[in-house]
DNA sequence: CTGAAAGCGCTTACAG
DNA sequence: CTGAAAGCGCTTACAG
């Protein structure tokens, strides 16, 4: 009821202490839910909490306890659709926990950097979850020597646990599901990765080469474009693509987005799908199946929820393997692949 | 290169002190880069450091200065498309200045009220961005006892600074252009906002039925639906309107997921957009112009821009008016709404 | 230019 | 059951 002290800041354990007159380790005991107080202090304590409308300093809290009740995933989700759909998964994994999550966006190297400065000391947050891009080898190095714990969702590294698709394999999947629709003239439109993220999308290109490989086809340079995941970028590739004089009749885009663009290319040049050109795509994000687009499915919010999963355990002290869990890729045939043109 | 101390922990200031053979004040001034150490000194600290691979602890340093340097923004992102373009704009406001962001999600009260705690004492963060949902009362005054610098982005507050978007007016010009267009029978479905979220939508109802009211046309009760913002719920809507025996020939959707919902479930009847149903949305996020949907565009990557604008100018103590700038709205026609159909 | 000491707001042995 | 005091790892007057 009555104003706070000292017009500035929020009440301290002090003024509590002070109010119920009581020392602040009682309030401390009481804060905390620890039995050993008497019903009549108690009583007076959370009066005077509410009194002066309390709220302990988590920061104080943190730096007293060595360590915060909250779990960092580091990220770079503006430029990634599926992003949403792993730190989904993430949420879902930490509930129930007493964690809280606190989610850091990295586009550029210089992001990056800041977002490990303020996380590898481990007094920000006590565990960490590090998605689609991968830490220097500086930052792990600190990571490890400060006792956080670190989980690698979507990007491997030697010296920390993981979970990952098999890029190689997927893209291969991909292709070879073209290649048995009787398509040969297959192009491919990888994903530049910076040079900060892990690079999944040159392994999507291996699998790609391989599976022309096994069967023959000839892998030509002029059909393997790569570009940034952004969808104008991809319309732009596949434009040239399908202005080539020996245009394609298949084309595997290494994301769901870079597979959008590609047919927003093919509608734009009048090139009817699938009946002129089969379209794959990669990920499976939520709008593919509302456009009906055939990709390579991997189990995002499943790997959010891994992570989180293997994080916590870490975080309980018990022992988490250093090495990569690999999820299930899957082929999903929807409205944009069919059998090759008869030429 | 030898190990650290203890291989328990992190190097602190006192083992860098120790190791440069001075005091931790000059250890303090080395790194927050004050004129007053001698070369010589200096030099000694900085290999320290280098040699401790040491990095002062945030948390420590946050209690002492009582900041933290962060910002925290709070928001709904997962089940908001339109989300990702404010952070983005959040983003883009605060680079330059010193201030990293963190983000928490809060898709339920539950964790809404767990954000608030985290920062409403003000130790976690030196600012907060609320978006697109709305601070309970008494955070909002335990907030402001905190002196904590508060913006509201999308939502409205008493006595918080606030962006926002004129919802009744963007709800009657998007009703207006079906009129203009020869529409009479002009359905609508609203965004069911859960409790703890900014009313937006129910203003734009009301523009709906403004506009309505101001031609002349009945609003009809079984013409304005309402249900959360999920695609496929707007499709399940859009379904019951469009079987409805004195079907509408346009649906004016709060938000262009519900659009996207409403198109699915016109295809689906086999019913053709704009020829027999013209759509019309709200928000305008990304993939709205690759879809051809007519909507009305509200600023999103402006409203996150300047909300961080007016966070930094109340952080460097300057004055920020309580009072809430209102953002243009603009009706963007693309190719999903047209002429009525003739009866 | 430099160091010892107090202080930021908590928690937790330790001693009553 | 309860309080005085030390400690978490920094910063910053204050005194040399």
């Amino acid at each position: 009821m009555e104003p706070l002290p000292g017009s500035g800041g929020a009440a301290r354990i002090a003024d509590v202490a002070a109010r119920a007159g009581v020392g602040v380790a009682t309030v401390s005991r009481v804060l905390n839910g620890r039995a050993n107080v008497r019903p009549a202090t108690r009583d007076r304590v959370q009066e005077a909490i509410r009194a002066l409308n309390y709220r302990p300093s988590s920061v104080a809290r943190s730096l007293s306890l060595q360590r915060t009740m909250v779990v960092g995933a580091v990220l770079p989700w503006f430029t990634n659709p599926s992003a949403v759909q792993r730190v989904r998964g993430i949420v879902e994994g930490l509930s129930g926990s007493p964690y809280d999550l606190m989610v850091f966006d990295v586009e550029s190297e210089d992001r990056q950097r800041r977002a490990f400065e303020l996380f590898d000391r481990g007094d920000r947050a006590d565990g960490l979850l590090v998605v689609s891009t991968l830490p220097p080898d500086a930052e792990v190095e600190r990571i490890r020597s400060a006792g956080l714990p670190c989980i690698l969702v979507d990007g491997v590294h030697p010296s920390l646990p993981s979970i990952a698709v098999d890029d190689a394999g997927g893209g291969e999947t991909a292709t070879r599901h073209l290649i048995e629709l009787g398509h040969r003239r297959i192009a491919h439109i990888g994903d530049t990765p910076p040079e900060f993220r892990f690079d999944w999308s040159r392994d999507r290109t291996r699998g790609y080469e391989r599976a022309l490989e096994r069967v023959g086809i000839e892998v030509r340079p002029e059909y393997v474009r790569e570009g940034t995941r952004l969808l104008h970028v991809a319309r732009g590739i596949a434009t040239e693509l399908l202005t080539l004089p020996d245009r394609p009749t298949a084309i595997f885009a290494a994301s769901d987005t870079q597979a959008f663009g590609t047919l927003e290319a093919a509608r734009a040049l009048g090139i009817r799908v699938p009946e002129e050109l089969s379209v794959i795509g990669f990920d499976d994000i939520e709008v593919a199946s509302h456009v009906g687009l055939t990709t390579i499915r991997q189990p995002l919010f499943e790997s959010g929820r891994r992570g989180a999963e293997l994080l916590l355990r870490a975080l309980s002290g018990r022992r988490v393997d250093v090495r990569t869990e690999l999820l299930p890729l899957e082929l999903i045939v929807r409205a944009t692949t069919g059998p090759a043109p008869r030429t």
